[in-house]
DNA sequence: GTGAGTTACGAAAGCGATTTCGTAATGAGC
DNA sequence: GCTCATTACGAAATCGCTTTCGTAACTCAC
């Protein structure tokens, strides 16, 4: 079932019946109404490699996750946001290209080969920590690129994220308001983009609120996973000299500082207050419920797709954009409420 | 850059680098170092369109999200499948294609015009409750085809589960062997598929352990979703005549329900022992933490992932898999140890 | 030296669309 | 009745690759 096929039963030209599809006005009315008949009644769609050949137009937004994630879809704020990001691109009239396959690139870093493998019409760029420098490539080449945590520098690209900066300030404004003066810090260790603006900010704000940064209360984790975060602790206690309450970069540290505290008979919040970062589903089911920042994945998945939409197709070159975000409190910073059903 | 490029830098004809492209015997060796070099230099990779054209095979997996789900990506389970899937498809040369374009194809159900469209040489079904028929078309096609959690039928395809049917047992063996004989089941209202499955198993335990069925300790609410089991436990609270321990079939019901009950002022598990499925990612973190069966994520994408290769290139038409699941003990029901670092 | 078999390569016909350009038919204006 | 636009359509080139088949050149046995 060919563009051919069709012509023949409609006793016209493959040019015709092509012209129909793209909406070319000099096609007869009569002729257009008797051509997409025929198509409605056989099912046909043409072909989309025939379609990405001849017009270099794929309808195929790559999907690329940057750096040292061990864990592409089942990072749990990256899923979200991509998930936001697929509903609204898909009303925008792309599908999702997912690239996953290392055989046949030798390397999985080699993105910008993908795409123009692929011919994707554009990218969404998803970082973790550590991203490679072959991203550069991909992003100062002519295929639009919106990044996702990562600040991607050419001209057809822009990115979107969290407002990091201001994320820090949130908390320590928050926990300075429930009485807490010792405030410590559990980052990532050579962490880069978002959780390195996290930390940044929250050394900002304590100044800000003249309180001290001891250099001991500051502890970096070689990951973002759960593991980390609690050995890291256990570290932590061990060394001894903790802050009264503690800022984790991501809830994943969070939660695992707060089992390694719970082990060793440390309370939380009333020994130890701890406020994680992103919201995680997980993040109302600790004991107590973890207080936390909200990121608006649904909305920076929708507004991704909608910039990269403008990119694509009116050669908008927008600049980056920050959404923000929303400081949930729940028992774990001892501040007030617990958490009841969202 | 394209293979005329590459051909008239090597002095060969196209012919030849598309024979050294894929492998044929007929090229000197000679040559072929040659022309690799060229290639490797210019880091030509041959257009997918134009190959996908030229041979309708396109190393693409087709992703279809059957059924009400009303979240494909951020699924709890299925995205830990399809995570899995994905590495393992993606070691065996073929990348991911998500279908999300609601405008092209005016009906979301048209899943087989989408992948002749795309020419996917395979796809995986996802599945939710209550599929449309429409995959039926799908599945009847020359496409191979997997289905999750879905029983597929076709010449072509196959399917991929969790051993539901043993799920039930083996919870209600455990809460016998706690000493709870009034067991209550909450379901899912006109649920389809697996959840189906387990609930119907779980009555055939029942009576093999020798318990009461009464019909107002089987509940049902209109979705899996937390909000749903918790209006459902709600309601059954007011309802009264509660059993003394109770199975959900999703753990994001049983969570929905443990807050209902905790909210009424119960206790779990000792006023009410509750027990979910799936061992989404939150469940180690509710209060107490869930007792729930741990579906093998990890095993069924892979496995799915194995046998769509098989089914796509050696046209083996393998029978349905059952993998099995394991019965995870936490404080929820009340049986023993709570739960430490996985 | 000759015929048969092997090796190495290229010409050319697709694959299924798009798009330019040419042209027959029609209608308008005078 | 003649010219000139306008409308409606099709022929054919093109996109980048695969694959069949034909054929030189070379080897080998006799």
């Amino acid at each position: 079932m060919n563009i051919k096929t069709i012509a023949a039963m409609a006793g016209v030209s493959i040019a015709t019946v092509s012209k129909i599809i793209n909406n070319y006005s000099d096609v007869g009315e009569e002729t257009r109404q008797r051509v997409l008949k025929i198509m409605e009644e056989t099912g046909y769609k043409p072909s989309s490699s025939a379609k990405t050949l001849a017009t270099k137009k794929s309808s195929l937004i790559g999907v690329v996750f940057a750096g040292k994630l061990n864990s592409d879809l089942d990072h749990p704020i990256f899923v979200k946001v991509l998930n936001s990001f697929k509903k609204q691109i898909g009303l925008l009239g792309y599908d999702l290209l997912f690239f996953s396959n290392e055989t046949f690139f030798q390397t999985k870093e080699d993105y910008l080969a993908r795409c123009r493998h692929f011919q994707v019409d554009g990218c969404i760029v998803i970082a973790g920590d550590n991203v490679e420098p072959s991203i550069d490539d991909l992003a100062r080449s002519d295929i639009p690129c919106i990044g996702i945590d990562i600040a991607l520098g050419g001209s057809n690209t822009t990115y979107l994220m969290s407002d990091n900066a201001k994320i820090a300030a949130k908390v320590v404004e928050h926990l300075y308001m429930c009485g807490y003066r010792e405030l410590g810090l559990l980052g990532i260790d050579r962490n880069s983009g978002v959780t390195l603006i996290r930390e940044n900010s929250f050394r900002d704000a304590l100044r800000s609120f003249g309180l001290p940064l001891k250099p001991e209360w500051f502890v970096h984790s070689p990951g973002y996973e759960k593991e980390c975060g609690y050995r890291a602790m256990k570290e932590w206690i061990a060394a001894g000299s903790l802050p009264r309450a503690l800022f984790a970069v991501t809830d994943l540290l969070a939660m695992g500082a707060m089992e390694a505290a719970k082990e060793h008979g440390l309370r939380v919040p009333q020994d130890l207050a701890i406020v994680g970062c992103d919201d995680i589903d997980a993040a109302p089911f600790t004991d107590p419920p973890l207080t936390t920042v909200r990121q608006d994945t649904e909305k920076i998945g929708r507004l991704a797709a909608l910039m990269l939409f403008d990119m694509i197709n009116n050669q908008i070159d927008p600049s980056a954009i920050v959404v923000e975000s929303e400081l949930i409190v729940r028992g774990s910073c001892g501040g007030a409420r617990s958490d009841r059903m969202a």
